[in-house]
DNA sequence: CGTCTTTGACCCGCGC
DNA sequence: GCGCGGGTCAAAGACG
């Protein structure tokens, strides 16, 4: 976005010569015509400076806009790089809880089925996975509350208005509801990929930020996420129906179709992981977070 | 044609 | 008992 051609562009300057005498040639000079002139040039006038005044007043909101703008600007920058390091140091939480800590922390977070899944993206404190096809979709907390509600707060598009939070699980919706405290909609789904699972997701707009989605999962799959080729990607949500349709025959299928595919998700997660060193390595901020928690746990004489 | 989303209606729990 | 609000159902239309 370019602020300052904006800004430019609101000077102009009009070089208007209306109702100038060089329109006319050649035509006697009658004062008729020339009151009528005069009228129409005064009136003209008029109209000018009433949109000389309309651009100025345009141009001065157009300022005003732009500093919004760049105040906005400044403010998402000052997010990213808080949201950066929030997410290096939950990576770096992560870490310390599943390799040191053992059962006792595993109650304060619900574990998650099958975690390791590239699928979970949405679900997981961890980097943005552009490579996933994620529509620009950003993570940003993952709560758990008393009544084993898993609270995710997920970055939307404000320009998309569908309440879809993309976590490698199929989704069906089966209502929509306004609630009281929020006058955004609340969606209310449930897992389509398998008839026996009971997990049930709502998704609502944050009431303070309307491009947070806030989606809150009740209860836990009871298989494995989908493939990943097959979610939401050629269709809106995936082979579902089949699924509920005969159930048995399908999730074998299924099964084997995933066995078959798992030299290729291996190879693809490989790919991943690669990319996401290379990309945290580079990053200054996930240094600066590494650092700091390497010290914390190294005692630097 | 099968499946999904939408949306109004219905159900149920809770507070008064 | 009544009203309110949240959650779910199910018919209808959309879509691939």
């Amino acid at each position: 976005m370019d602020e300052q051609w904006m800004i430019g562009q609101t000077s102009l300057s009009l070089s208007l010569n209306v109702g100038g005498p060089t329109a006319r040639r050649g035509a006697p000079p009658v004062s008729k015509v020339l009151v009528e002139e005069d009228f129409m040039s005064s009136r003209k006038n008029h109209e000018v400076e009433a949109l000389e005044a309309e651009l100025r007043r345009v141009g001065e909101e157009n300022r005003r806009l732009s500093d919004m703008l760049r105040a906005l600007v400044a403010k998402y920058a000052d997010l990213q790089g808080k949201v950066s390091g929030m997410m290096a140091a939950a990576n770096n939480h992560h870490q310390s809880w599943t390799t040191s800590e053992g059962g006792s922390s595993a109650s304060a977070i619900r574990k998650r089925p099958r975690s390791d899944s590239l699928d979970t993206a949405s679900r997981n404190p961890s980097p943005p996975l552009t490579a996933a096809g994620s529509s620009g979709r950003l993570a940003v907390s993952v709560t758990v509350g008393p009544d084993q509600a898993e609270c995710t707060s997920v970055h939307a598009d404000p320009s998309d208005l569908s309440l879809v939070v993309k976590d490698g699980y199929q989704w069906r919706k089966y209502g929509q509801k306004v609630t009281k405290d929020n006058p955004c909609p609340r969606a209310y789904f449930r897992c389509s990929f398998a008839p026996s699972c009971q997990v049930k997701k709502k998704v609502q707009r944050s009431a303070e930020d309307k491009t947070v989605l806030v989606a809150t999962y009740d209860g836990d799959h009871n298989h494995a996420p989908p493939p990943k080729q097959q979610s939401s990607s050629s269709r809106k949500s995936g082979d579902a129906a089949a699924v509920r349709v005969s159930a048995a025959p399908v999730l074998a299928q299924q099964q084997r179709k995933q066995e078959a595919s798992t030299a290729e998700q291996v190879a693809d997660r490989k790919n991943l992981v690669e990319q996401m060193a290379a990309t945290l390595t580079r990053d200054p901020v996930f240094k600066a977070a590494l650092v700091s928690a390497l010290s914390g746990r190294i005692p630097v004489a």
